[in-house]
DNA sequence: ACGTCCATCTCGAGT
DNA sequence: ACTCGAGGTGGACGT
């Protein structure tokens, strides 16, 4: 890892062209010839990059100027001119063992499997990712009265997972042996505008509780 | 902008709970106060950080191992032990110019708008961006026996843009003095999926050549 | 402020 | 290798 803070231009030819004037901002070369050109505001997202795999040259341009040269897979290329360097230092920083994340839409997922019943009164799983042409659905289960009922889960519900759940219930609707079908939209927070779409196809809206459902679940099941 | 080495480790608590193991990594901490985590490979996303607006307070962990903890505006958390710090210097940026960019969506649009006929023969324009109560249509024409056909442009064509255009569709064909109106789904690339759906919907698919129709556009209209 | 949609998206899982 | 969907998406542009 290699960090240098100058005065540079940054031009990019890709999928689209970009360029940044001269300014000071923050250059980060990884290990694997990536590059990153930080500025002191935005979010994580550079100003400018060029994704590994990827290769530096140095060189100089016409007028004297130091100029990196990255040159990408697709023929994409990134040229700085470093005008003035005020900083530059390299680090090693060995291998990084990685990040560990824990859960999300799979284990709200898993939450709500082992607990359909908060969803609908009398709801029984019949399985989770149940396999359609067009994707899996989350949860297939029955209701009190045996009837089918589709579960489609996310953090947040907005228009697309309604979308999302509308062409699995079109599509079960056509199974003899499973119809009807009714569905289910379960989420953590579901949008008005994705409650309105949702109520008008018939489709029941369900908010679920993250904290109580694993206040629910049995902690011995699991490993953290 | 503060650039610093260390060996550390990062907890996030927020939508998920994220780890990193102790290791060595750069810290970037932005004058607005958000935080970036990198390690030597991976893209220009950071292991682990803290978007702006957020605030860090600078203290020592139980253990008396010096620790940052980044608070976000949704109650969310970082934080970082730094148990030995390799660099730490401080650099002032100033404000950047901003990062000029050209082309994709836009162009394409620009360029279709200028040769409908080569999406369907006989086409012409009505016009760009037609609006609509949810959301602009990318292009409303008419076809050769004066029928509206409204046209949805992707780079890539995917089921999301498939959906998007029936909802238009669906909007268009209520109104009586439009209907009947039939979609054309353009991309530069369209995936089987979304084919699938559009066909089944009655979407015509129109793969375009960017290249193809910046050859005939006329360079003399543009700067550039 | 919220909603919508694009992105040099990135990233991971499944086929 | 490719495809598809999710993201602590971020960011721009509209109402």
């Amino acid at each position: 890892m290699r960090l240098v803070v100058a005065r540079c231009q940054v031009d990019y030819a890709g999928r689209l062209t970009a360029h940044l004037p001269m300014a000071t901002r923050v250059i980060m070369r990884k290990n694997d010839g990536s590059v990153l050109v930080h500025s002191d505001g935005g979010s994580y997202k550079p100003l400018n990059w060029m994704s590994p795999p990827c290769k530096v040259a140095e060189g100089t341009s016409e007028e004297g100027v130091p100029e990196w040269l990255v040159t990408g897979k697709d023929g994409d290329t990134l040229r700085i001119l470093l005008e003035e360097v005020l900083h530059d230092s390299a680090h090693d920083l060995g291998v990084d063992p990685g990040l560990q994340k824990d859960g999300v839409e799979k284990h709200l997922q898993e939450l709500l499997a082992e607990h359909p019943a908060t969803l609908a009164e009398g709801l029984t799983l019949v399985r989770r990712e149940f396999p359609t042409a067009i994707g899996p659905v989350d949860l297939m289960c029955r209701d009190a009265e045996g009837r089918s009922v589709a579960v489609e889960i996310k953090r947040r519900g907005e228009i697309d997972g309604v979308e999302q759940l509308t062409r699995y219930l079109e599509l079960l609707n056509r199974d003899p042996q499973l119809r009807p079908v009714r569905g289910i939209f379960a989420a953590q927070e579901i949008k008005p505008q994705a409650r309105v779409l949702a109520t008008d196809r018939g489709i029941a809206c369900a908010v679920v509780d993250y904290d109580a459902l694993r206040g629910m679940d049995d902690p011995t099941e699991r490993l953290f």
